[in-house]
DNA sequence: GGCGGCCGACGTACGGCGTACGTCGGCGTT
DNA sequence: AACGCCGACGTACGCCGTACGTCGGCCGCC
């Protein structure tokens, strides 16, 4: 009755391999596999392949081993993906606080965006609960400490940060899909709209849309001279700080 | 040489199938395809199921259909979920534009909202370049309507609209989450929790993360009752409109 | 009324994916 | 020197998207 999925299989195991509770297997000089050398050999491949080329014999492949080889290691796929993000995470850099808290957590937000553009694969894989590695915590930690002394709740203080967070993570992937579609399909995002734009103009009643038409071409220039997102992102960023310091300034008063 | 990847098929195709450019297929009274059932077929799939159960066996399979006979209509997948999805925004309500800004604003969010509560494989298709059909050119004009006499210039509209909607998608793929990891797993976010919590003190130092653990405690708790994510989209909602009007009042007191 | 051709529905098949499972060989231990 | 364990592996299964060739019935024409 009851329709017991498959759990991601059990918490102790995912975690024991994000925290390495493993000694270093002494055995065998032969291949020496590991987590690590399994983890930083699958996220090259994400980094430079993107994440649909990410396979489980490719990350054989590149260590020269056989595919089922890595499961010795790895219960499965998901939880190497779920390790790569939070050994992702661990590479962040842990600037000392400096500045007020809207230099602060602008800063945090200029770090998140950075992580994405060197692994754009984040933005897609990071579509689960969060997996609560060591190095997420220690992020989590940090970047909170930025809001910390500023007059927020405890819940407002997760609730700026999700809202900063996800601002990046929306930018990021809007930079992100302009760069791999161009990849994909060899044609740059001028070029795309060129090659649609007829067509539209086919279907479209003429000045049946007026503002869509100007703005849309507005902001479609900035696409194509590929300046949109990154003006998005900055734009969006100067917005979400302002309304945070809205509510900041209510508390100071407030209190 | 040139990488000449293949691009989704030609663009004429697929826009021809989004502007349904076709005449009714007069001939047979036989099963009586059409890319509008098979569209309907599959949005009924993906809004019960799940993207992951989308697949081209089974939307013939619900049609009483081979599954190929889906391909006479539709190119491929990617094009079937294009539609699908400028099919869902079809749906959206157009309200009558009434209130200031503002209150526009908020309404265009909460209408989204919805859109992607009800259609959440929405949060997980939308990931490649807009599909520019009929009904997603109607709603980027209607919402664009709502800010289009500020005093913004067209390039800010665009990035106010980004924003808000970049907030509203983020906090649906949050809540979304939880709700289908509920699914998945057979566990509530409070279950979840309480599973991982004592392996994660077995490898947490104690008080090595307090702000974290004050905070996440605090936050999680609030997911525990289902109740974290519409906080979250809330708070962040006021928080952007707040920081648009800063730019709005900027704006009316310079010009 | 007969017929030719078109087109929509279909079955088969291929390559690739994640991964369950049984095996085997070399190493550390006794 | 013999043993037993465990890490690496090969094979195989059930999925997926979809290319391609076929076939049968309906429409339009003579």
């Amino acid at each position: 009755m009851a329709s017991e999925r498959k759990a991601t299989a059990d918490p102790a195991r995912s975690l024991a391999i994000l925290w390495r509770t493993r000694e270093p297997t002494s055995r065998s000089a032969g291949p020496g596999l590991s987590v690590d050398r399994i983890v930083r050999a699958a996220i090259d491949i994400a980094d430079t392949e993107g994440l649909d080329a990410l396979t489980m014999r490719r990350v054989g492949e590149a260590l020269g081993v056989g595919t089922m080889s890595v499961y010795t290691y790895v219960p499965g796929k998901a939880e190497l993906v779920a390790v790569m993000i939070d050994t992702a995470y661990g590479e962040m850099p842990r600037p000392a606080a400096e500045g007020d808290w809207r230099a602060r957590l602008e800063r945090v937000a200029r770090d998140n965006l950075a992580l994405y553009q060197r692994h754009p694969w984040m933005l897609r894989a990071e579509t689960t609960r969060p997996v609560l590695g060591p190095h997420l915590i220690a992020k989590y930690d940090r970047e909170l400490g930025t809001v910390a002394d500023i007059g927020l709740a405890d819940v407002e203080m997760d609730a700026v940060l999700t809202l900063v967070l996800g601002h990046v993570k929306s930018s990021a992937r809007a930079a992100s899909e302009v760069v791999d579609l161009e990849r994909e399909t060899g044609l740059t995002d001028g070029q795309w709209w060129q090659s649609h734009a007829p067509w539209l103009e086919t279907f479209l009643t003429a000045g049946a849309y007026p503002t869509a038409s100007r703005v849309g071409t507005a902001a479609g220039q900035q696409h194509g001279a590929a300046y949109g997102p990154e003006y998005a992102f900055e734009f969006g960023l100067q917005r979400v700080l302002d309304g945070i310091s809205v509510v900041v300034a209510e508390r100071a008063t407030a209190g």
